[in-house]
DNA sequence: TTGAAAGCGCTAACAC
DNA sequence: GTGTTAGCGCTTTCAA
């Protein structure tokens, strides 16, 4: 049975109330440093007793652990935060790091000055997962940030990357169209600026070539407005066109959109393949062919890798699967 | 021009540089407490110049306030973050928060033991705005909270409530589906536990009743798969339904999936009008009917309350407006 | 209007 | 193994 308190129970109560000094309680509650087994049953009996609840921030300005991890998602404007993708991959952060007793902060990265050396400096911030890394990012990456952040995209020696196989997956959806018949395929790409989606660019690119078709790149944003505006442009300069790999769901969807619009069938007339496998991917009409990705478990390792602070492999690339639905 | 600290730059840096004690400087960065005009200029240079971050972690050890902002999102599972009105919310609470210098973080609040109090008790934290509020959560929320927390749903009187006029907007979805000469209602709900959903409900079963149509209610939960276990439970009571309003348009984009899959035409067959005009709303086919609100306000205006602390009235209800789209 | 001094609650050297 | 002693960087009385 919990006490209830009348004032915020401190370590030292903690201490006091198993016969120990401060430091021996603070050792046996933050597990670091020796104790014998009868002090730390006694520590814990009289923490457990008292309610006592670990203050996070003196913890930190003491110079133990900082207590939240930042999801940073880097971006022109801070619309970046406002993504289906993000929020599946915040859900999984924050759930990985609940048992860790991490909290969770999300945080827009100007990309023009992303100020990593702000997150460094905050003793508060135990790790940082970075997504929609650039190269300039990574290269003014902060040393005080080493083995406490990882990137959703592509890494640096000093930061370990977690991704989908963006180049495999993108090739497997194009020869997947190339499959089922097409040979004038389009593809809308995401923001100019970012590395990771360029991967899936040049899959593309060097599938098309190789077979000796023709490369018909019309640039996009990540958003549904982008694929719409995308899709327009790829009708006007290359009306044939009969399939179009976007660079993510939201981009398909705009781009059906506009087809339906227009009173072009999909597949019949142009297939549509999209990437990801947001959640509204399958009810689209028609469902939406795209790649599916396991973002729990990459953003989940990520988090783990920063959290645990061990040695990690610099690249770590998960598989994507082909979801094949109705749009192509 | 800011010279590049070797060493963190402390308060301490900064009162030597201008010439005055910590105590003075403290007062003058922080603004509280008086400070001679010649002063203020001077500690403002010194920091300027110096380059120095204040350090939040000391701050809120000190007595300061807190730096964060808790985005508390109550619900059964975790998986009530993984949701687009939540995103969207957490956006604009970024946004919002960011010229105070406060960050967000998300938060779940498991619906049964919702822990309010370890927010309250925590330093770090700045206010905290709650979603999903049920009546329990606002009759444990600790006096310490108070003037620093705010309600997207149902308040109390220690909690100011920001919300949508959900009945007033249900009321129009509804009469608006008699309008165009519905008159077999049905309506999916959100989870029986959240009662932010149940003026809808009671706005529905209000105007269905007096107009002397049969009250036909089905469960879901928010979700889209949710909408589709609910779209065909109607379909199995109440064969003869001529139109759907869901709580949500995830549960309404399932309800049209599953209305697609079984032949049925929308709106031809059966109307379908969801609530809350979320991205995919319009790229949906046909198109969804729903009710937009003003999220970004809604969260704006909460954000700011809990943030500037003024006494805020109770409650503060913003308008929605019918989006006609195809589908209804 | 300003300064001196006392903590906030904790961790981490360093002794024992 | 355990206790003692300094701080972490800041805000906040309390005097001056």
């Amino acid at each position: 049975m919990t006490v209830r308190p009348a004032r915020k129970i401190r370590l030292e109560d903690v201490a006091e109330a198993a016969g120990v000094s401060r430091a021996t309680a603070s050792r046996v509650i933050s597990r670091t440093g020796p104790a014998s087994p009868a002090v730390q049953d006694r520590v814990r009996n009289a923490a457990r007793q008292l309610g006592y609840q670990p203050d996070q921030v003196a913890r930190s300005l003491a110079g133990g652990a900082g207590f939240r991890l930042v999801v940073a998602i880097v971006g022109t404007t801070s619309r970046v935060l406002d993504d289906p993708y993000v929020d599946r991959a915040l859900a999984a952060a924050a759930e990985t790091a609940a048992p860790y007793g991490v909290g969770v902060s999300l945080q827009w990265l100007p990309r023009r000055s992303p100020r990593l050396d702000r997150l460094a400096e905050d003793r508060s911030v135990r790790g940082v997962v970075l997504f929609n890394t650039t190269e300039a990012t990574l290269a003014g990456m902060p040393a005080a940030l080493n083995r406490r952040v990882a990137s959703i995209g592509i890494g640096s020696p000093s930061v370990p990357s977690f991704d989908v196989d963006n180049g495999g997956a993108a090739s497997t959806i194009v020869r997947h169209l190339y499959g089922i018949g097409r040979r004038r395929i389009a593809m809308i790409t995401g923001p100019p600026w970012l590395p990771c989606a360029w991967r899936s660019v040049k899959a593309y690119q060097d599938l098309v070539r190789s077979a000796g078709l023709p490369v018909r790149l019309v640039a996009g944003d990540f958003s549904a407005a982008g694929g719409q505006r995308g899709m327009r442009i790829v009708l006007r300069r290359w009306p044939d066109t009969d399939a179009v790999f976007a660079i993510n769901d939201a981009t398909a969807l705009g781009a059906i959109a506009v087809l339906r619009e227009t009173g072009r069938l999909v597949p019949d007339d142009i297939a549509v393949a999209g990437f990801d496998d947001i959640p509204f991917a399958e009810l689209s009409a028609p469902a939406l062919t795209t790649a599916s990705h396991p973002v729990g478990a990459i953003v989940s390792a990520a988090v783990t890798a920063v959290l645990d602070g061990s040695r990690v492999p610099p690249a770590a690339v998960f598989p994507s699967t082909l979801v094949r639905r109705a749009s192509a």
